[in-house]
DNA sequence: GTCTATAGCTCGATAGAC
DNA sequence: GTCTATCGAGCTATAGAC
């Protein structure tokens, strides 16, 4: 009875989400989350999992059907955060230009605290791993959340027309991952406040206005 | 009689450097390069880099005494390579802004028909691979001379004073680091003409002096 | 849902013959 | 500088008792 792995059984009439099963979950996920920090992110394994929780390999079986599905399980679960992050970032700003500041801003600084899940979500450093389709909604969820927001900068003279189109994605994406994959490679302990990198985020978004300058 | 690993036994009369080895090592390190390609960055094995050279595994021993030996090794050739595609990219141009251009343009190109070697350099990818101070010194190399391009720059008043500081070199490395990175992690297939990322390489160099205008 | 036992594989690395 | 043989370890995953 897996209920973890990319195919679930419809219909099944076992208890599938108790709040029990629920952080039995979550603590699984912490640690395996402990160990990427520890060993690399593609240095997980399930025996090394099972030591750090105290259980038997075999074990782990109950909950995840393979080691990949643990990276995806760790994968969705970051995914759901950075949403979070973002929408916690642009709460109570008005939308538009300002909203995005704050919401890229804030997904950054989440990326920052979160280097083990940000390596996993935007980079592909596991072989052999492609995450699933639903572990994945939530990146397309905040895709069109920032687009809507551009948009928005757009119709109010905020950033020059095409600042919402694909180019203009391709563009500001380019410029937040471009600190934030510096940051991870070359100082991932810094805090925020203290990177060379971090330290000017804001310029990211000062340049972008700069590439799609309003009239 | 090992002359790949970090320590080497000085005085020893051994040939250390024939043609013929030479030949060989790079021949080795080829098929590493694939290995990684096929499998990831981190899936690189003595056990994989024999099989696909048809000899034993013990045999790979005579020219690197770990796995981890081989990338640095990969990784030394590397960073001597994008060296080396800077240097061409901006043969002829005039010192300053051009040679800028020219040359990071060149390294990103350099990069992204190098993806292995790119991530190997540029990420940290495989867990306990720490390049040695020797493998590192081509990009110590290429950054001195970036910076004194963007001193020239500066000087001829085609850049704002601070593009050749610390900061610039920051502000410099985000824009141009994060295309590459988007191009790896998202469309490493397509071709330098045909990504969305690399297509608009241009604006890396039109934001920068956007960052630093000159007066 | 925990365990023991185990199959079957790959790995890094060494010893030592040739 | 190639090989065979081998050690000792790690790994994924399954079978099946409790």
């Amino acid at each position: 009875m897996i209920i973890v792995g990319s195919v679930t059984t419809a219909g099944s009439r076992s208890p599938r989400r108790t709040p029990r099963r629920e952080s039995t979950l979550e603590a699984i996920l912490d640690r395996a989350v402990e160990i990427m920090a520890d060993v690399g992110v593609a240095g997980l394994t399930m025996t090394r999992l099972a030591r750090a929780l105290s259980i038997q390999p075999p074990s782990l079986y109950k909950w995840f059907p393979s080691v990949l599905a643990v990276h995806d399980a760790v994968f969705a679960r970051g995914q759901r955060a950075n949403l979070a992050a973002w929408r916690a970032g642009l709460e109570g700003r008005p939308a538009g230009l300002e909203a995005v500041v704050a919401g890229m801003t804030a997904t950054a600084q989440w990326a920052v605290t979160h280097p083990v899940e940000a390596q996993l979500l935007f980079w592909r450093p596991v072989p052999g791993f492609r995450p699933s389709a639903a572990a994945m909604a939530p990146a397309d969820e905040l895709v069109a959340e920032l687009r809507e927001h551009l948009g928005t900068a757009v119709s109010r003279g905020q950033l020059a027309p095409g600042a919402d189109s694909a180019d203009g994605l391709v563009v500001l994406a380019s410029l937040h991952f471009g600190v934030v994959s510096q940051h991870l490679a070359n100082e991932p302990e810094a805090a925020w406040a203290d990177g060379a990198y971090t330290r000017s985020y804001g310029r990211v978004t000062e340049l972008f206005v700069a590439a799609y300058p309003p009239a």
